[in-house]
DNA sequence: GAAAAGGAGAATA
DNA sequence: TATTCTCCTTTTC
């Protein structure tokens, strides 16, 4: 193999991530504030770097020191068709290549939240759920949640990316062919090529892809989904300023010098979205000595720590405003057009089937059937995406998904952004969305609910609120989750938070796990819940057949 | 010390 | 009225 460059190309945006992502593994992995806390505004059109439409963000690593030890795996991720890339670039494509094929967000002018659709019906080759897997398994375990049936992450049997974790046959030199759906009318995207190449250069550290989305001409909003990170529309690019430096020879990065990329070096840093999908570090090289991969729990003072000039937080509210503003708006839109609450345990069956119809519609699924969606949204969220699937075998995961993005919109802990209602801009120009003030933030509606006197999804039970929690793994994972979904065994991770998010959803902000236990032990004698076989400290069973 | 278990009364929808 | 919250004591891990 012949090393051209080392190079990483790291076309990194998340946003909402997820718990977390999610998280997966979703505290707010990928947190949003977490990102904008790293926003760099001097790269945004009117700021000192040059800028063009272009959509890739890329960095370049040092040049390696030691690299007998230091192992390091290069990523390139080009979005334009390969021959074209080649052309354009001066970086030699070995047969190492992979390419494949992503959704261009941008080609989603009727999604619900105006961002993105994760499949085509014209791709050929994957299920719609396999293009949701743009990940690579490390073949380590406790690379995923412990939920399968549950799992964003887990790739179909049928998935390319399943057949060899870490053999030969991944992925080589396969080219997904997707035609661009000739519907102009469609929700659907059109698919734009990327091209992966890794190169592993020792084998200590499993190789690891994030196929991330991005492309658009403006920055609207993001959202996640199945375990990919979130995009942004950029309506700038970092492509170019990015090449000039490759074109200095000895071109370092300087970590802390302003100016100098340091939006990239701080979403190199940002391993929130690592901890949202469970996914393992990768060692660039970069900043060596700098980085935690692990995110702790605070993780954001971690971050900024590592950044001696911490971006101040009035340079970034106007890019949070505007992704939580554009984000508020399409889904305000939608809520005014269905006549719903954007808090999907709010709707009652009506609503439901109005919101499914709808979704499938603008993702071009088939007709749902209506018997299958006849449940209040308090049962809808508590759904899983096995349920999900078993309704709507065709597009249940986008269903979900879909949902996944309404909740995490509305959820308050789910990635650092509150739901703002119009009247709380002010406090989201604050800058501060921290877990505390969470509270004070009310729910955006078409007739906006005041926070003090509203219990939003008050007249949910606990255990569909567990459940609700439990089917959003990316999300809540870390603190609550599965340890046998058919049995309905599941544990709780971290107490506190559980508690936390249930005073919340209740407006009890005294709830602690002490009176929320004794409420899951009055579901003992009324066969909701028990403990299981061999009693567990925070580990609970559903009684069937609730465990459904 | 934290979690579990359960009694008892209050608060809420 | 059903459900959950709250406070409490005792036991278990």
């Amino acid at each position: 193999m012949v090393k051209t460059k080392p190079i990483i190309e790291y076309p990194f945006v998340s946003f909402q991530m997820p718990q977390t992502v999610p998280s997966a593994g979703f505290t707010p992995p990928c947190d949003y504030s977490n990102f904008a806390e790293i926003f760099d505004l001097s790269l945004l059109p009117g700021g000192d770097q040059p800028v063009s439409p272009s959509t890739l963000f890329y960095t370049q690593s040092p040049p390696p020191t030691d690299k007998q030890t230091q192992p390091k795996i290069y990523t390139t991720f080009y979005s334009n068709p390969p021959e074209k890339q080649q052309a354009e670039s001066d970086i030699e494509l070995g047969p190492d290549f992979q390419t494949l094929l992503v959704p261009s967000p941008n080609n989603y002018p009727n999604s619900p939240v105006g961002a993105l659709s994760p499949y085509s019906p014209q791709s050929q080759g994957l299920s719609p759920n396999d293009q949701f897997t743009t990940y690579r398994q490390s073949g380590e375990a406790n690379f995923y949640p412990s939920s399968p049936e549950q799992s964003l992450y887990t790739p179909s049997p049928n998935s390319i990316y399943s057949r060899s974790p870490c053999g030969e046959d991944y992925l080589q030199n396969q080219y997904i062919k997707t035609e661009p759906y000739s519907n102009s009318t469609s929700p659907l995207p059109n698919f734009s090529p990327f091209r992966i190449k890794e190169e592993k250069l020792l084998t200590s550290y499993e190789p690891i892809i994030v196929l991330f989305h991005l492309s658009g001409t403006q920055f609207e909003s993001s959202q996640r989904y199945n375990g990919c990170a979130g995009i942004i529309r950029q309506h700038y690019t970092l492509r170019q300023l990015l090449e000039e430096d490759l074109k200095k020879p000895d071109a370092q990065i300087v970590p802390d010098k302003p100016k100098d990329h340091q939006l990239l070096r701080e979403v190199l840093r940002d391993t929130s979205f690592q901890k949202k999908y469970n996914i393992k570090p990768i060692d660039f090289g970069l900043f060596s000595g700098e980085i935690k991969m692990e995110e702790p729990e605070g993780g954001q003072e971690d971050l900024m720590s590592t950044c001696n000039e911490p971006i101040p937080r009035e340079n970034i509210e106007p890019v949070l405003n505007l992704a939580i503003e554009q984000m508020r708006k399409d889904v305000d839109t939608t809520c005014a057009t269905l006549g719903i609450s954007p808090d999907p345990s709010q709707w009652d069956a009506a609503n439901v089937l109005s919101w499914i119809r709808w979704t499938s519609r603008q993702f071009g699924l088939p007709e749902p059937v209506s018997e299958d969606w006849d449940m209040p949204g308090s049962g809808l969220v508590a759904l899983s995406e096995e349920d999900f699937t078993r309704r709507a075998p065709q597009g249940g995961m986008i269903l979900h998904a879909q949902l996944e993005i309404w909740k995490a919109a509305y959820s308050e802990d789910d990635f650092g952004m509150n739901w703002l209602p119009e009247t709380a801009s002010s406090n989201a120009s604050s800058g501060d969305v921290s877990d505390e003030d969470e509270e004070e933030s009310g729910p955006s509606q078409v007739e906006p609910v005041k926070p003090s006197t509203s219990r939003s999804g008050s007249h949910i039970h606990l255990w569909q609120f567990l459940k609700e929690l439990l089917a959003s793994p990316q999300t809540h994972g870390s603190c609550i989750r599965w340890l046998d979904r058919s049995k309905g065994i599941f544990k709780i991770e971290d107490s506190v938070k559980v508690a936390r998010l249930w005073g919340k959803r209740k407006n009890r902000p005294a709830m602690n796990y002490d009176k929320l236990s004794r409420s899951i032990r009055q579901y003992y004698k009324k066969g909701i819940m028990k403990k299981t076989e061999r009693s567990q400290r925070l580990v609970y069973q559903f009684c069937h057949p609730y465990n459904m």
